[in-house]
Formats: structure tokens, C-alpha cells, sequence
DNA sequence: TCAAAAAGACAAGTTTATTTTACATTTCAT
DNA sequence: ATGAAATGTAAAATAAACTTGTCTTTTTGA
């Protein structure tokens, strides 16, 4: 799985900790999702494409190895 | 948090059995997040979005009430 | 240029929610 | 009416999200 996240975070000039208060998770929380450490839950997750007004989709994609 | 799995499932015949098959997770699992026992893993929703071939934007919609 | 502020990374621990297992009920064709 | 297929429920286990705290790096403006 991978994500835009800080693409999509340099297009629209927000920080993490801005994103992060405008989705109502710690700092640290979006950072770790950036670096891959975890993915986010559906909520989460479809709240940041919200914030971006985007789609989930756009942002978040399987990959082949998410199938095994 | 909602979503129309049901309908999905109706649209293309697919029973709770077999999309849970052909995602990799019980049966169970397909039925509870149909009834809104719980929302599942973006990873998940992911994979259910491929099964139907739509985005996961079509099957998952964020409520008001998800905000709060 | 340098100190303060902002942003990024990492680890450990807690909590929450997802998922499974097992059992019960309903639907439906015959 | 009956057996098989499909769906529903609940408790428990497990996994993963998320937080807190700390440290490092980068930015910035005076």
C-alpha cells in the first residue's frame, strides 16, 4: 500500500500538524502514515482525501503485494 | 460512516460467502461491516472496492456525524 | 550566524476496532 | 415440509491504529 500523502501535503502548502488538527489525530499520527509505518483507517483515511478534496483513491493505492 | 455493500453485492450477484473469498477474509467479516458493525480496514475496503470494480469513494461515505 | 520555532522521525505502550470462531436464524427451491 | 444455502449475532482473540514522549533535523527571521 502505498500513499501521496506528502505530495498532496506540498501541493496545498499544509503541514503535518496542521493536517493533523484539521482531521482531529496527534502529529505524529499523519507523519507515520507518510513514512508508511501504518495505513490509516477507512475514517481517517477519507477524511484526509476530505481536507485535500480528493479522492481516497487518489491517495491511497494497492499494491500487488497487498494481495498475497 | 455508510456504505452499500448490499447493493453492490445485489448488483452483481455476488454472495457474502464469496466476496469474503475472493478478498481473503470470512464470511463474518463481509456480513458485519454490510450490517455497520464495524468499518473496515482501508486495506480491505480497498480490495472490496477492486472485487466491484469501483473506487472505494463509491462504497464508503463519510457521515456528519463522522466529524464529531 | 545563530537561536528559537517548526517539522520530521522513532520507539514503546495503550487502546481501540477489526476480524475470527462458533452458533443461530432465515430464506428458498424442491 | 425439509434440507441446503445464505444471512445474522455475539463473545473473544488479535492485530493495528493511534498517542505520548523524546530526539533530530530543517527552516526562518532578527
Amino acid at each position: 500500500m502505498k500513499n501521496s500523502l506528502k505530495v498532496q501535503r506540498a501541493k496545498q502548502n499544509i503541514t503535518q500538524a496542521e493536517l493533523a488538527a484539521r482531521v482531529g489525530v496527534s502529529r505524529q499520527t499523519i507523519n507515520s502514515i507518510e513514512i508508511g509505518k501504518y495505513v490509516p483507517s477507512t475514517l481517517l483515511a477519507l477524511k484526509i482525501a476530505s481536507v485535500f478534496g480528493t479522492s481516497l483513491d487518489d491517495i491511497f493505492k494497492l499494491e500487488e503485494s497487498d494481495w498475497h
